[in-house]
DNA sequence: GGTGCCGGTTTCCTACAAGTTACCAAGTGA
DNA sequence: TCACTTGGTAACTTGTAGGAAACCGGCACC
């Protein structure tokens, strides 16, 4: 992979690499990709990203924030209306994730092929 | 997004999401990214990615291998050389993966300002 | 015989990530 | 008054990823 100018997304301390790191994440990936259409409240973020605890979506919407990437918006409605939604930069992001998350549920089954013929190459002595 | 039909990444037991989760990992990204145009020996990996152990690396690779998005060849030269490399299936993602490092590039100077920003609003009481 | 390199594996230990639970305010309805 | 909602935060506990370091075989050099 070739390197712009400047950056090397490499070595230990490049700013771009903390973004890569922050990016690595597979709520952020899920949470982003949620926000793709529309926004999103805080609870029925919870609902749809399945497995994603109270906290752990509070700590990763707040990341987000601060990057820019999602924008978060209180209503003073009756129960408080907490709406996040996505920036111009989260939107970009956004395509790019897309394309990732397309690549997952394309080469799945690639995937799973690969781990069934190699377990069973290796994984007769590694099961013990 | 959109959802492929008989798949839902949001869903806690879905086998894309399986592929996400390792995906979103980021000694996967910088390995990968690594490989994109050549194949490297092992301890050459290991002082290219700066900062991962032996270990981490070595488990990497081998979750990869299983993925069947590496591949591994053995030469039975002087000191054994451990040459890596990308599948097709690899290659494929690391496309993917490339346009993912070159938005991180591109836009860390975006993500940095809304960071400076955010901080500036909300962290002096958060500073502390 | 001792030291060094390559490519790992194993063990140990610790620090942080993340889950669970409880709690908060503010408002509404029974 | 109590219960229930939303959108969190804080405290406590557990799990586990990951770092450090030792060890391994094989060979080469001295």
């Amino acid at each position: 992979m070739r390197n712009s100018p400047g950056y090397d997304v490499y070595s230990r301390h490049c700013p771009a690499r903390l973004v890569l790191d922050r990016l690595a994440d597979k709520w952020v990936l899920l949470v982003i990709g949620r926000l793709w259409d529309q926004a999103v409240r805080f609870n029925q973020l919870r609902r749809d990203v399945d497995g994603v605890s109270q906290k752990v979506l509070s700590q990763t919407l707040k990341k987000l924030e601060r990057d820019g990437l999602v924008e978060r918006r209180v209503y003073a409605t009756v129960p408080v209306t907490v709406e996040y939604s996505l920036t111009a930069l989260g939107r970009s992001l956004a395509e790019t994730i897309e394309s990732f998350s397309h690549w997952a549920e394309r080469n799945i089954n690639a995937v799973l092929a690969a781990q069934h013929s190699y377990d069973a190459a290796n994984g007769e002595a590694a099961a013990e």
